[in-house]
DNA sequence: ACAAAGACGGTAACAGTGTTACCGCAAAGA
DNA sequence: TCTTTGCGGTAACACTGTTACCGTCTTTGT
């Protein structure tokens, strides 16, 4: 490994770096529709023959694009979080889940919506994916340890997630209007949580 | 309006009628991606231009195939419930929403992920279409009227319609095997509707 | 009854898409 | 120094949605 050929890749990567850059501005500006592979060469500055040997092909870029939403979504989500009891931190995630789709609402159709026609993340990388909800996991996780919440962690992240994704799909698809869509949005989080919390009422045992 | 006017409109809402249902197939059986015109065209046998005579560009084909999925979406929901008890019949509801998704993804995809790239419905179209929901709502309705829930019915419907989507959406999307998905959609129905169930429990009032 | 007019449909073209064969050129190895 | 290797730009391929052109057919005006 010569010091001309890692300056290239470190060079590669850069370019790589820009080409994503310069797709997200495209996604978030335009829409999936603008995504192009002469547009995006065209806004980097280079040929169309760099997008096929840094990223194979369209798919592969696609497929950059899908993880870069993950990585800002998990980014999103962390920030998100600043309480330190553990139930008002998963209601703090909860928010952020929607305030992160509403503030980037492509990258969310392209995550979550299948907005990248013909795009399907293989098992790779939708596992990769998934790993954003380990924080959804950890905080249930958490409730549980504390005593607030009851039940398995595995299944009440995963009712979360449904109930979240719902409200917030049919939200950006402009079924329902902002402050209804928001009280919806809490209304149903909090449904889901009710019968995993401890306490007085009889013992149901969900699922 | 001569008898040969009326034939040749008979006649052109026949061939409107095989083309979406050659639609139909091509969307069935290979997904969004081969609804070209061309293939469809070739598909019932005929030029590319009665395309465009009969649904004026690809985007009104696309409408039609839209408004297609909700009807057959309404006709499962309205025979997938047999039961007199309003409770019973809400439930049969769901499970119906979650059956027609699973029978037929692809539509599902057409009408609720935006799979058809580009393909945003107009404000009539959007109205057509969520007019499929008041079945939902007249179920909801029925149970406020047995008593059998109690609360606010457009709330109680759109709760369940995000609940059921987002767990459906989820599944078809692979996040979730069938029995998993199954028993996740049932407890989360079950969860929204909980806090709407009349009696012992203290007074509270959702929303 | 016969010509003028209008509508429908097939052919072939246009611009635009993803993708790649070809070629030039710069660097690495012998 | 000469060969080889690999990257990148150009131009082409097959495909997409869409439409101008033209022939054919029915309706209409006189």
């Amino acid at each position: 490994m010569t010091a001309y050929s890692e300056a290239q890749q470190v060079g590669q990567e850069a370019v790589r770096a820009a080409i994503l850059d310069a797709t997200t501005h495209l996604l978030v500006a335009e829409g999936p529709g603008a995504l192009t592979v002469r547009r995006i060469s065209g806004a980097v500055g280079c040929s169309t023959k760099v997008i096929y040997t840094l990223f194979g092909a369209k798919e592969g870029l696609e497929e950059a694009l899908w993880l870069e939403g993950f990585a800002r979504f998990e980014r999103a989500l962390r920030t998100g979080r600043t309480s330190a009891d553990p139930l008002t931190r998963l209601h703090e995630c909860g928010a952020a889940y929607r305030a992160y789709a509403l503030a980037e609402p492509e990258y969310y159709r392209v995550m979550f919506q299948g907005a990248l026609p013909g795009f399907v993340p293989d098992a790779a990388a939708l596992a990769a994916g998934r790993r954003a909800f380990d924080i959804l996991y950890a905080d249930v996780a958490s409730c549980l340890e504390a005593g607030q919440l009851r039940g398995d962690a595995q299944e009440i992240a995963d009712l979360l997630w449904m109930a979240a994704h719902g409200a917030t799909s049919l939200e950006l698809s402009g079924h329902f209007g902002p402050v209804e869509a928001e009280q919806r949005f809490v209304t149903l989080c909090a449904s889901v949580l009710t019968p995993f919390l401890p306490g007085p009422p009889d013992e149901r045992t969900p699922s």
